[in-house]
DNA sequence: TATACGATCACCT
DNA sequence: GGTGATCGTATAC
């Protein structure tokens, strides 16, 4: 049985940098293999129309970034590094281009499979950024487009507010490009948040 | 058709 | 601290 309802597509509606940090403390559901998989998340980062040179939109409409220009309330996943998948759930209007990257979650439920499926020991460093956590929770190109929305094998359902005090930001990870912008929320202190520098 | 590179990770020193 | 793995996508030819 989910924890709870997804979240409205209103949510998702919203400017991407509100979406972003309220993403935090939500619970992302994959229902798979007659498992359920659960993780709340710990982590993100907004990615915000064509003037953001970080944003894969910034280069233009093309078919693999086709999903940020639709419908918010969508996975937007894309392939990178020829071998990690990334999930990001699509925001603002359509038309404008924006998304807010998962970049990691802390392990609530199925633990064991998501530990077989990264094929490690630990915990610490099972779901602590965004390939990492596509891998433990079986999120690939298969689940790209799919409604996060509707209850099904890939949605992110509703949980309370985490207190505001508790949102650290910080500068996005691993672009070389829009580095100055303070667009990555974290949980402060969670252990599952990537990047073991940031306190 | 060819090529360069990336919103990463694991493993090495 | 550094680097190799591995391939879809965009761009150049």
């Amino acid at each position: 049985m989910p924890p709870s309802q997804p979240l409205p597509r209103d949510f998702y509606q919203r400017p991407t940098l509100d979406v972003a940090r309220e993403l935090l403390g939500k619970i992302i559901v994959r229902q798979t293999n007659g498992e359920t998989l659960i993780g709340k998340i710990v982590e993100t980062e907004a990615y915000i129309g064509q003037d953001d040179p970080a944003c894969h939109a910034a280069k233009g409409r093309t078919p693999r970034t086709e999903l940020m220009f639709g419908e918010p309330g969508y996975a937007y996943i894309y392939f990178i590094y020829g071998m990690y998948y990334c999930l990001n759930a699509v925001t603002e209007q359509p038309e404008f281009p924006a998304a807010v990257l998962i970049r990691a979650v802390e392990p609530l439920e199925g633990l064991q499979t998501m530990r077989s499926n990264r094929n490690r020991r630990t915990m610490a460093d099972l779901t602590n950024g965004p390939g990492k956590l596509c891998q433990a929770m079986m999120i690939g190109k298969h689940q790209n487009g799919i409604d996060l929305c509707q209850s099904g094998e890939l949605y992110i359902a509703a949980a309370p507010a985490v207190p505001t005090a508790d949102i650290l930001a910080t500068r996005r990870i691993g672009i070389r490009v829009g580095t100055e912008k303070a667009w990555r929320f974290c949980l402060s202190g969670n252990r599952f948040v990537s990047h073991p520098r940031h306190r």
